[in-house]
RNA sequence: GGCGCGGUAGCUCAGUUGGUUAGAGCGAUCGACUCAUAAUCGAUAGGUCGGGAGUUCAAGUCUCCCCCACGCCA
């Protein structure tokens, strides 16, 4: 018995995220979440959405509603589709929240008190008509190099040199177009990373467990180039946490916000807190400061590889120079990119397939299976119709679902809807309990890495056994000759339901939970002694027989699909 | 152009610190079985491990060069 403390990288709260997102970061961490909880293991798992920042702030101008009521609105179909995809977060939380606002503000105050934020002044264009600057890529005019009359105000993409938005000729704001601009001086806060960079490299030395791709992105910030780059931390933005140290005003600060990539991984803190305050904990302390119980806990983040540098350097730099005790991160678990069907998934262009939309097509068992057992682990992965048809059919209907379905429609048609009485097992059946017992430890290991598709694959080999176990034994025609030894499998067999259905729940909680109840068990402790566990169910226990647990995609319906999300959302 | 992750059977991928005849799942072919969601089980075929050179008694596994795909950055 531990305690894991588990985050999910927050998904930002503009629009609804796509499969690509979900696999990325939440789904897994959920994994890992129920599989710990399974175990015994006190488990905190906290998820909430990133708020701040000006694609909200457009997001709402275009659906014309104020932010916050744009942000709470979005928030609320968030947490619906995330327990639509059985997501077990032990909160939801905003980055928007009053706890998220003190606790950035809190470390502002503490990084500056430790000398790790200095001041920067810096020119930036002010719209008159939006009222408000226009950060790099809401600016655009003509190309003082090339005369390209179209060139964002980072770059130009007619001849590629990058520019400085006071640089461009006839400027113009991409929000509303208007010309009335104007170069203001405006200050800003900057987060001394350069400052850290030595304890942050001795720090990701140190994790020699990590993944690859988690220590190589870190690696390549630390020392490419100049090596890391102090970042400002503050934005001339309306929407966000205003700039204050502590609670005290910050001098020349006045109307500016944090940027989001500082108070984001804050709120993995500030979540905690609005989970005691939702009434659903009562000590947050205990998770995350080590001088208040959180020595023991074991704190473990997912996230996409593009979040992979504010994990590993930012937010380090956050709760190492802040010098007070906070937990600090133990095992980064990173992913690749999915792709989908020759190209990549695209929330802008509203390519692929949506968390909502794989919803109203399917359950959310069909969509966990396949996209943990094709999870991006160690290169980018690709999505496509027809293998998710495949993995489904196969795996999910075939192997796992037929299994219950014809052994407990034989037991009903040669016994009854109960455990059948009599036999006794002999070599065979010694000989699969070794097989279970292998093949369960072996998926007990992979989870314990977080190596999932690995999991995902031992998982299906015990799913197997089974199968392979009645073939070879044949209760169809022992039960011509010897019936007590057909009810002996069968009552194997109708134990080896259970005992999948509790250690698959992990992955496919929706349909465990009916097997477990068609099965009428009510224990659904995780098993430590196979043998032990295959007696569960004893002799008489009644059962029912399941409707069918995971049925088939049919050609006709992977075609249409195919089709149906081949262009673009809207 | 720089950097990053990859390039292993038709497809998707495993291959630990270099060491016996390179593995799995799917697909294909053949067979067995008939309880079951036309499901299951078994067997077989198929790879000069992107190319070249080198180190070594021994390289998919280390070194160098090159090629290809994808991604990130400037």
């Amino acid at each position: 018995m531990a305690r894991h403390l588990i985050t999910s990288a927050i998904p930002y709260i503009n629009g609804i995220k796509h499969l690509g997102n979900l696999v990325g970061s939440q789904l897994p961490a959920d994994l890992y979440a129920r599989y710990l909880r399974a175990r015994g293991h006190e488990v905190l798992f906290l998820c909430a959405t990133d708020e701040h920042g000006t694609p909200a702030e457009l997001a709402a101008a275009k659906a014309g509603k104020p932010v916050d009521d744009y942000c709470a609105e979005m928030w609320g179909v968030q947490a619906k589709i995330a327990e639509g995809f059985r997501l077990s977060f032990d909160h939801f939380g905003r980055s928007s929240s009053d706890q998220n606002k003190k606790l950035t503000q809190h470390f502002a105050k503490v990084l500056d008190d430790e000398g790790l934020i200095r001041e920067v002044s810096e020119t930036q264009m002010y719209s008159h008509a939006d009222g408000r600057y226009l950060p790099d890529r809401y600016i655009e005019g003509t190309c003082p190099n090339c005369g390209f009359e179209d060139a964002r105000g980072d770059q130009c993409d007619n001849c590629t040199k990058q520019l400085d938005p006071v640089d461009l000729i006839n400027p113009r704001s991409t929000i509303s177009g208007s010309t009335d601009l104007e170069m203001r001086d405006t200050k800003h806060l900057y987060l001394r990373q350069s400052e850290m960079k030595d304890k942050l490299d001795a720090w990701i030395d140190s994790k020699t467990d990590w993944p690859v791709l988690t220590t190589s992105i870190a690696k390549k910030w630390l020392h490419d180039g100049d090596g890391l780059q102090d970042r400002g931390i503050t934005r001339d933005l309306d929407w966000g946490v205003p700039v204050q140290k502590g609670d005290e005003p910050w001098p020349g600060m006045e109307g500016k916000v944090f940027y989001v990539w500082f108070d984001a991984p804050i709120e993995y803190i500030a979540c905690s807190q609005e989970w005691v305050d939702a009434g659903k904990g009562d000590d947050w302390a205990r998770w995350w400061r080590t001088d208040k119980g959180a020595d023991d806990v074991r704190y473990t983040q997912f996230m996409g590889k593009d979040n992979v540098p504010f994990h590993t350097l930012s937010f380090p730099t956050t709760i190492l120079g802040s010098n007070e005790p906070w937990k600090l991160v133990d095992y980064i678990k990173s992913f690749n990119y999915l792709n989908y069907d020759g190209g990549q998934f695209s929330t802008s262009r509203g390519r692929g397939v949506f968390m909502d939309q794989a919803l109203e097509i399917l359950p959310a068992d069909y969509w966990r299976w396949w996209l943990l057992s094709n999870v991006p682990e160690s290169s980018d992965s690709e999505f496509t119709w027809d293998s998710f048809q495949q993995g489904v059919n196969k795996d999910l209907a075939d192997v796992l679902g037929n299994f219950a379905s014809r052994v407990t429609k034989f037991c009903r048609s040669k016994f009854s809807e109960a455990v059948p009485e009599g036999g006794t097992p002999g070599a065979r059946e010694e000989q699969l309990m070794a097989d279970l017992t292998a093949k369960i430890a072996e998926y007990q290991t992979h989870m314990e890495a977080i190596e999932i598709r690995k999991a995902a694959a031992s998982l299906r080999g015990a799913w197997v056994l089974g199968n392979e176990y009645l073939q070879e034994v044949a209760p169809w025609s022992t039960i011509k000759e010897d019936p007590a030894q057909a009810a002996m499998q069968i009552r194997l067999a109708l134990n080896m339901i259970r005992l999948y259905a509790v250690i698959s729940s992990p992955f496919i909680p929706d349909a465990c939970a009916d097997l477990l109840s068609c099965m009428k068990a009510d224990d659904a402790e995780w098993p430590t002694d196979i043998a032990a566990a295959l007696k569960a169910m004893p002799e008489g226990h009644a059962f029912t027989v399941p409707d069918v647990t995971f049925r088939k995609i049919t050609d006709a319906e992977r075609e249409d699909w195919q089709e149906r999300f081949a262009g673009t959302r809207d």
